[in-house]
DNA sequence: GGATTATGTTAGCAGTGTCAACATTAAATT
DNA sequence: AATTTAATGTTGACACTGCTAACATAATCC
């Protein structure tokens, strides 16, 4: 044989696993179906991924490294308002484009982040663009800024998954439910910007 | 055999897969092993639900009618700004204390709501909490108020999936990573009910 | 009371995560 | 360079899963 040894495994696994997550979801995601798609053997994964939660880390870590590129704001000193609300913006846009991995990377599928310190720090890089936003704001204590942090992250995130769920829930007319999610939530986040203005108008106050 | 028929086995089925959801999460929840769990025939459920997700769909149901009930005020004509902040609270400490419930219920595994009025009804009554607090607060049309609930329930849903990953992402000093999930929660909402308060206000100014 | 329906059981299929045993290649050591 | 060792692939197997079909029993309806 040839090529008994691939060569490049884990690289492909990888890549072939965040394609499949997003198409597909991750609870869809099998080790097995990953080897067949990648043409190895069922088992030939074992080897790089010793468990199922590995490989989500592993394709968990690229989302967070590109969300992290997504909302990055190259700034020196100053920050405005506006870049904080743009950064939101991204942040949510980035959560409705790539649903399926944005389920992976912020449910439970991968119980403690503290097992996989890269994926940790993949994580971390995202927290830090919003700390350091924050901090280019205005002159806050490191607690003051970290609460601004979780509320600003946690109304973003909310909005990832409410918008999502809100045109089955709510039945509001603002939103067209023959529109896949796509639609409504551009249609929304049109909208957004003002109320996103307020609500970090709401929290840079602190 | 005396009780071939089981008599009342749904209602057993869902309270028992409601407890097994909450205690192991529901991806560990299988129908064999709810099955085995109630004492009857590996395939029993089947006849009560057709799919794994209509059992999803009964559990999150129960879940969505706990929720409504936790976070219901009961009012007249007025509602204050405080009575809306008591409401994020209670939602918030109903999905730290029921996390695992609360990410089948807010989660993908019932993918559209449709398919199941009754959750959808249910889903429907929390979102009422929230409409009919908003419309008792202020003379707003009708598509303000939808906006206004959506911002809020976003926050209140950004901040229970983000509590929990923030004291492992975030490595901040205000959490005791120490701590499970709910003491820091706690803690935190000690703290939150004066963001909550500065959020609601950016709210409600819209 | 007999037919129909509802609700339970057993048997079995295909797919899954994971492990053990084995095969082959690459790397390290002497 | 030869040999040992480690890395990386394969095959086979086990227990578990969702789900269906075929069958058994009980409740209900005419």
């Amino acid at each position: 044989m040839k090529n008994y040894h691939h060569g490049n495994l884990k690289e492909e696994l990888i890549s072939c696993a965040c394609a499949m997550c997003e198409r597909d979801g991750y609870t869809k995601l099998s080790i097995r179906s990953l080897a067949k798609e990648s043409n190895v053997s069922q088992t030939a994964p074992y080897r790089h991924f010793k468990t199922k939660e590995d490989l989500y880390a592993a394709v968990s870590r690229r989302g967070f490294n590109k969300l992290s590129k997504a909302i990055h704001v190259d700034v020196d000193k100053k920050v405005t308002k506006k870049q904080i609300v743009d950064m939101a913006i991204k942040y949510i846009e980035f959560g409705l484009k790539n649903a399926n991995t944005y389920d992976l990377m912020l449910g439970t599928a991968v119980g403690n982040f503290n097992n996989y310190p890269e994926l940790l720090e993949s994580a971390n890089s995202v927290y830090d663009n919003f700390r350091s936003n924050f901090s280019k704001l205005a002159n806050d204590t490191d607690e003051v800024i970290a609460f601004k942090c979780i509320t600003l992250w946690s109304m973003v995130h909310g909005l990832v998954g409410i918008l999502r769920k809100v045109q089955v829930i709510a039945n509001e007319p603002l939103i067209n439910p023959d529109d896949g999610p796509m639609p409504s939530a551009l249609f929304i986040a049109g909208n957004l910007e003002d109320h996103l203005d307020k609500v970090v108008s709401g929290i840079i106050k602190n």
